[in-house]
DNA sequence: TGACACATACGACAGTTTGTCGTAACAATA
DNA sequence: TATTGTTACGACAAACTGTCGTATGTGTCA
């Protein structure tokens, strides 16, 4: 259900997720092109549109000028992202790039204490003991 | 230096990782359109070609039939494009990763586990002297 | 040596995706 | 109704991918 954003369309998407409350198309364009020429109407329309399309954004059309907000938060966008490029490069093995990620530091310290926050409530959530295996997915 | 591959080559990259030695381009044409018609020498060649100009293979011409190999290992590869994307979605933080691991069941209670003993083990190694936590698990 | 088989090098092309615009239709307000 | 701003969407150029075809090179064998 949700490909990846290209740059344009993460653009629009960094703001709805800055803005969380609603913008408009309006609101948008004056922040993405705030110098620019007043051309780009249709540009974000555009991609406003195709973010629909793909389910990136939900719009508000009760009023004349329609209301956009983000349907899905930045961390599940991003997780979910970093899942599926993980699995296609390593193959669900996540252990092994966990391990070269933190070795090359590419894992803050401060990261790496909030991963650690992330494991233990998981396990506190689930009660451990459990073998739970892996469920399959969206 | 590094863009992210595409399907077709990430696939010979595959074959390449898994076949650490070495490789000809017949031996990637072979398994990669095994049952196929032979019409695509051209094909491996140039995503080949296109590979080695990323500067993601190595070829060892010093012998007619060239030799492939990885330039870049699979676990490097793959974390580097990981945290191009971390950087590019989330700042760089791993966490929202993790929560979607965790909470999507993509990840196995071993694996958690082992995910712990990696940190702990990291941050034993570089003397972390971290007031939040310590010695945890296994 | 000549002929044949197979490799490499690369130009070309069609299909997709993306960012962009232009324009038509619509809504609200004066 | 005229004007202003909005939505809807067709169109298009640029980039990227996977694919092939062809020219050229290289090795082997009778």
């Amino acid at each position: 259900m949700h490909q990846p954003l290209a740059n344009a369309e993460l653009a629009v998407m960094n703001l709805l997720w800055q803005n969380d409350d609603h913008m408009t198309a309006r609101d948008i364009r004056e922040q993405l092109y705030s110098d620019a020429n007043k051309a780009q109407h249709g540009t974000v329309q555009r991609l406003l549109q195709r973010l629909e399309e793909k389910g990136f954004v939900e719009r508000d059309k009760s009023i004349a000028v329609h209301y956009f907000v983000a349907a899905i938060s930045r961390e599940a966008y991003a997780g979910q992202q970093m899942e599926l490029l993980a699995e296609k490069l390593t193959a669900g093995t996540f252990a092994p790039l966990i391990t070269h990620l933190v070795e090359h530091k590419k894992i803050s310290r401060a990261d790496v204490n909030r991963i650690r926050g992330i494991l233990d409530e998981h396990e506190k959530k689930t009660g451990s003991g459990k073998s739970n295996r892996k469920g399959e997915g969206t």
